[in-house]
RNA sequence: GGCCCCGUGGUGUAGGGGUUAACACGUCGGCCUGUCACGCCGAAGAUCGUCGGUUCAAAUCCGAUCGGGGUCGCCA
């Protein structure tokens, strides 16, 4: 090993460490050969800092300088000067001082590398993820792992001063209905049986309740066997929590306190001392969202009652289907081409709006392709309705409730990027509650639980669930923050006879809750304490904190949206001796084969 | 499963039927004692993701396929 052991880091050097005698290891950022002078702007986890090869000081070191390359690893012995103003580098933070190299260990060497190890750099994604441990030597990505480490340690602290146990549960589990897909590992000592990877700890943390322990949490890895999205991965964090003997406002304000802690304490951000509450329903009334944006308005607002008598065939016949009529105001967009309208229209197309009704108050005019159908009596109504003012263009779908809140929901924030309606700096927590414990699935012809099966009903809706199901409250709580809804939570059902009628209602058989849940319907008897919890997605926190715009970003070691990692090449094949062991035989298809 | 975008030296891009496949960064060699995206001189490096088709001629047009990304469905 070296004989030079390292004194200092890079990026920590300042005017105050001038005189001192140093010994950094690092990467060689970049070399600027002179000649007879060569600089090294050397880098560690800590950041950058020039080194000065001199032939007058060092001719040996200097030698060895000439050899070295982009990315070969150097612990260099120096001494910490001054530079004289003119050469002082505002743009470095350590662009007062340098290091004069007085001896140089070559550590390493280093291929040309693949890309730059600095920020702001496009590479493809491919690339990035092929070479990710090069990836991660931007300091961009670094800065990205030590806050995901700060808010980690963050929650571990608060919550240890709050009387939380960490406990660990299983990583191989059993495949529970409901849900998402699960990702199976088959048992070499159970023949054809498999294990499931938890999807979350949910029923473990519910158990760990049910012994007494009180208050739990885990920073627990997530498995889900579904398509990949910006936000999704198959396997994600969750910050997950569980407390015995609270209700609703306990969890939130505990919530509430942790994060305030941890953004506190990992990005110096201080937040309200309390988050605002909107319904379910006022959410989805207003921002056709159960997770609205609230850093900008352009609420949605209904013209279904200004249109009761309209002799406009599109919109009477959506209302005589039940369906609704609502509109948002584009301010100040009245001057949009066709063009744009059309690229407005696709949006909402894709959430299934047939069509996009607009009306343009240019100042001069109304343009709208349905003014002809309109009164001037529904004209001005819809006008007052929506406020609209000169300059301001009014969209419109009709459709079923379902459509209209998702075309409209997505159209209001597309508006928002374009009209560059949001601050990026806020950081806009909310809560949603009151959520419908069920949604009716017309393909399977049952109730579907929106949260999850041990979601308690809200106790004054409880005789509810024998007369109208769609109408039971949950008591379930979702924590949004920009618009992404960073987790979620409900008080759980801990009494066995409710379990086993919300097991009845959607549809599971009294043999197949048995099988399944029969030791939760047990545990539940012998002294469950009332409890309730949440859990977080860490990625999806790490990532609004960081301004990313994928969580992939946050995540050292991320899947392709194809779910395979492009480094590791994984998933691999197996070879036969594997599969027989686990008594399992393939079936590809055709195309596949070979 | 559907729709959309992308794939050209190591990296990022240009080129849209006939080009010596262009440019920047990087790389290699030479020169250089105050640079910090160092500079100057020179050089190497690409059968244009893959397969097939159209054509006298394909990086370019068509089809398939593979890989990456976005999104709807799916997923909480």
């Amino acid at each position: 090993m070296s004989e030079l052991k390292r004194t200092a880091q890079c990026g920590s050097l300042r005017a105050a460490n001038i005189g001192e005698e140093v010994v950094l290891s690092g990467w060689v950022n970049r070399r600027r050969d002179h000649g007879g002078l060569i600089f090294v702007d050397l880098r560690d986890r800590s950041g950058l800092v020039q080194v000065v090869f001199n032939q007058e000081l060092s001719a040996e070191a200097l030698k060895v300088a000439e050899s070295i390359r982009g990315e070969f690893v150097l612990t260099i012995r120096g001494q910490v000067i001054g530079r004289v103003p003119e050469a002082v580098n505002p743009r470095m933070a350590t662009g007062e001082v340098e290091v004069v190299c007085s001896e140089i260990e070559i550590l390493n060497t280093a291929r040309t590398p693949v890309f730059d190890s600095a920020d702001g750099i496009h590479v493809d994604e491919n690339v990035r993820l092929k070479h990710r441990y090069l990836d991660l030597r931007r300091p961009e990505m670094q800065q990205n792992m030590i806050l995901r480490h700060r808010v980690t340690m963050a929650m571990r602290q608060f919550l240890d001063s709050r009387d939380f146990l960490e406990i660990e549960t299983p990583m191989l589990t059993r495949s529970t209905p409901e849900g998402a897909r699960d990702y199976l590992v088959p048992s070499r000592v159970n023949p054809g049986h498999f294990f499931a990877l938890p999807q979350s700890p949910q029923i473990y943390k519910q158990m760990l309740m049910v012994s007494g322990m009180e208050r739990y949490f885990q920073i627990a890895r997530c498995f889900r066997d579904e398509d990949l999205r910006a936000d999704r991965q198959p396997e994600f964090t969750q910050l997950d929590m569980e407390m015995s003997f609270v209700d609703r406002e306990d969890v939130r304000r505990l919530i509430e306190e942790l994060m305030q802690h941890v953004f506190l304490e990992s990005l110096g951000r201080k937040l309200p001392d309390s988050f605002p509450i909107i319904t379910y329903q006022d959410a989805m009334d207003r921002y056709g969202s159960d997770r609205p944006d609230l850093r900008f308005g352009m609420e949605l607002v209904t013209i279904g009652d200004l249109m009761e008598n309209t002799g406009f065939q599109v919109f009477s016949s959506v209302l005589q289907k039940g369906g609704q009529i609502k509109g948002i105001n584009a301010r100040g967009c009245a001057g949009y081409s066709r063009r744009d309208i059309d690229s407005l229209m696709e949006v909402t197309s894709t959430y299934g709006a047939k069509g996009l009704a607009w009306i343009a108050f240019t100042g001069e005019e109304i343009k709208s392709p349905i003014r002809k159908f309109l009164s001037e009596e529904e004209m001005e109504a819809i006008r007052q309705r929506l406020d609209a003012q000169d300059g301001d263009l009014l969209l419109f779908v009709a459709d079923t409730p379902k459509v209209v809140a998702a075309a409209l929901g997505a159209l209001r924030i597309e508006l928002a990027h374009r009209l560059d309606l949001i601050d990026p700096d806020e950081l806009n927590f909310a809560w949603v509650v009151d959520f419908p414990l069920f949604e009716y699935d017309p393909a399977e012809k049952r109730y579907v639980a929106i949260h999850h099966m041990f979601t308690a009903p809200h106790p004054e809706d409880l005789e509810l669930l024998d007369s109208d199901p769609l109408q039971v409250r949950a008591q379930a709580y979702d924590l949004i923050l920009n618009g992404i809804e960073l987790g979620g939570g409900s008080i759980r059902i801990h009494r066995s006879d409710l379990q086993q009628k919300v097991f009845d209602l959607v549809g599971l058989t009294r043999e197949e809750a048995r099988e399944k849940f029969g030791f939760m319907l047990d545990a539940f008897q012998f002294g469950a304490p009332p409890h309730g919890g949440v859990a977080f997605g860490l990625d999806r926190m790490i990532m609004l904190m960081r301004n990313r715009e994928s969580i992939r970003d946050v995540i050292a070691f991320p899947k392709t949206q194809s779910a395979s990692d492009l480094m590791m090449d994984a998933p691999g094949t197996v070879d036969d001796r594997q599969l027989q062991e686990l008594f399992i035989r393939l079936n590809l298809p055709a195309a596949q084969k070979g």
